[in-house]
DNA sequence: TTTTTACTTTAAGAAAACATTAAATATTCG
DNA sequence: CGAATATTTAATGTTTTCTTAAAGTAAAAA
C-alpha cells in the first residue's frame, strides 16, 4: 500500500486527512513543519506528499523546491494545499515542481479523489483511442455512426461510450471511469454511472457494454 | 508540443507566464534581455515569442525587426507584451512584423486565448469556403444567396453563418465561435451567440444551424 | 438455502444550457 | 446631427441533461 506523508502545521488537519486517508487503506506519516517533513522523507521514502504551503518556518514551496533539486525524491508527488485560491501561490508552487494541488477548505472526498488520480497516473500508460471497426466515434461531429447510422449522444455519454470503446475487452473500474468522464474535481454517486449505462445500452443496443460484477463495465464488440 | 519563448526583464511576470503556459502543456523557454533573446531563438527555434517591448538595452521592437528582418526566423510567431494601450508602441509593433500584443496588465486568460489562437492560425490550414449546394455565401457582398434568393445579413450574422456552414455536420463550441466571429480581444456573453443564430434561424429557416446541449452548434444541410 | 453484495431500473427533481424577448447601447449612413 | 440599423445585455422561459433516491434483481458468499 502506498505511503503519504501529511505535512501541515494544523493538528486538526492532519487528523482529519490522516483518518480519511487510512480508512482508503493507505500508510499515513506526519510532519508539523517543513523540516521535520524533510527528515520523514529520507526515513519513509512516501509515495506521495500532501503538503501546506502555508507554515511557520520553512513553507511548502520551499520543501517543494529542496525535494524536487534532489533527483533521488523527484518521482515523490507533491500535493499542495494552499488557503483559497489565491493564484499566487498556486503558481509559484507548480513552478517548484509539485504535481497538483488542493484548496482549502478541502473536502475529503476531493482530496481522496485527488490522491488516487495522482497515483494511477503514475503507474498508468496514457490510454490511446484506437477507434472500433463498426463504431465510429467522432469527436468532432459529436456523433457516434453504428453502421451507417448516426446516433446522438448528450455529452456525459458520449464521453462514457468514447471511453468504454476506446479499449475493447478491457475492463473499467468504477474510479476510473468516474475520473476520466467526470473528472477528478466533481463528485457523483456510483448510481449516477449505471443510469448513464443503462441509457447508453438503450440507444446503442444492449449487447455492446457488458457487465462484469465486481469489477464493472467493458465495451465488447464481437457479441 | 509547441515552444514557446517568454523575453521580459522582469522575474514575476516571467515566472507567472510560464506557469500558466505550462500548466497548458506548452515547452518554455526564458530571456531576461533582448539579446539573451536572440541567442535563446537560434538555439531553441521557438513556435511563438511572447515579447516585452519596454526592456532595459535592447528594446521588443528592436529584437521583433532583427528576427522579422532574417528570413530563417519570420515563421516565429511574435506576441507583443505593451504597457497600457500605448498606441504608439502598438503601431510601432506591428510595423516591426509583430503577429499580434497583448496590453499590459496580461490577464492569463486573455493571454493564452490569444497563444492558442496564433499558434491554431500557423497550424490550420485556412478554412476554405466550400459553399453548399443551395447555399452560397458571398462575402464581397455580405450576402448569402439561398435556392436563388438574396439575403443580405448584417456583419455579425454573416460571419456566424460562415464559420458554420464551412464544415457542414461539424460542431462549434463557444470558444472557437468567440475567437473566430468575434476576435481574442472582444468578450462578450454567451447570450449574444444565441441572440445571434435566433436572427439567423429566423432569416434561413430552422432547420439549418441545430444545438448539441453542452456542446454548441452545427450547421447541417441535409434534412 | 439464506444472506449479502453489487448492479439494474424507474421515476422524479435539480441543474445546466440554450431560447426568447425586450430594452439599452453602439454604430452607420444620409 | 439624427434616424435607421446592428449589437449586446438582462431578465425570464424552456428544454434537455444529469443526478439521486428507492425499490428490484441476480450473482456470489456464507
Amino acid at each position: 500500500m502506498p505511503v503519504i506523508l501529511i505535512v501541515d502545521d494544523e493538528e486538526d488537519i492532519r487528523q482529519i486527512l490522516s483518518y480519511n486517508l487510512k480508512k482508503e487503506g493507505f500508510e499515513v506519516v506526519e510532519a508539523s513543519r517543513g523540516d521535520e517533513a524533510l527528515l520523514q522523507v529520507n526515513q519513509q521514502k512516501p509515495d506521495l506528499i500532501l503538503l501546506d504551503v502555508m507554515m511557520p518556518g520553512m513553507d511548502g514551496i520551499e520543501v517543494c523546491e529542496v525535494l524536487k533539486a534532489n533527483p533521488e525524491n523527484r518521482s515523490i508527488l507533491i500535493c499542495l494545499l494552499t488557503a483559497r485560491s489565491e493564484d499566487y501561490s498556486q503558481i509559484a508552487g507548480l513552478d517548484a515542481g509539485a504535481d497538483d494541488y488542493v484548496t482549502k477548505p478541502i473536502k475529503p472526498k476531493v482530496l481522496m479523489s485527488r490522491v488516487h488520480a495522482l497515483l494511477r497516473r503514475k503507474e498508468e500508460p496514457v490510454l490511446v483511442e484506437e477507434p472500433t471497426k463498426g463504431f465510429e466515434i467522432n469527436r468532432e461531429k459529436y456523433i457516434i455512426e453504428k453502421d451507417g447510422k448516426e446516433i446522438r449522444l448528450p455529452r456525459k455519454e458520449f464521453e462514457l461510450l468514447a471511453l468504454l470503446a476506446s479499449k475493447p475487452d478491457y475492463v473499467f473500474k468504477r474510479d476510473i471511469i468516474l475520473e476520466k468522464v467526470w473528472g477528478t474535481d466533481i463528485i457523483v454517486g456510483d448510481r449516477t454511472i449505471d443510469v448513464h449505462i443503462r441509457k447508453l445500452r438503450e440507444k446503442i443496443g444492449e449487447q455492446y457494454i457488458k457487465t462484469i460484477k465486481g469489477i464493472v463495465y467493458k465495451f465488447i464488440l464481437n457479441q
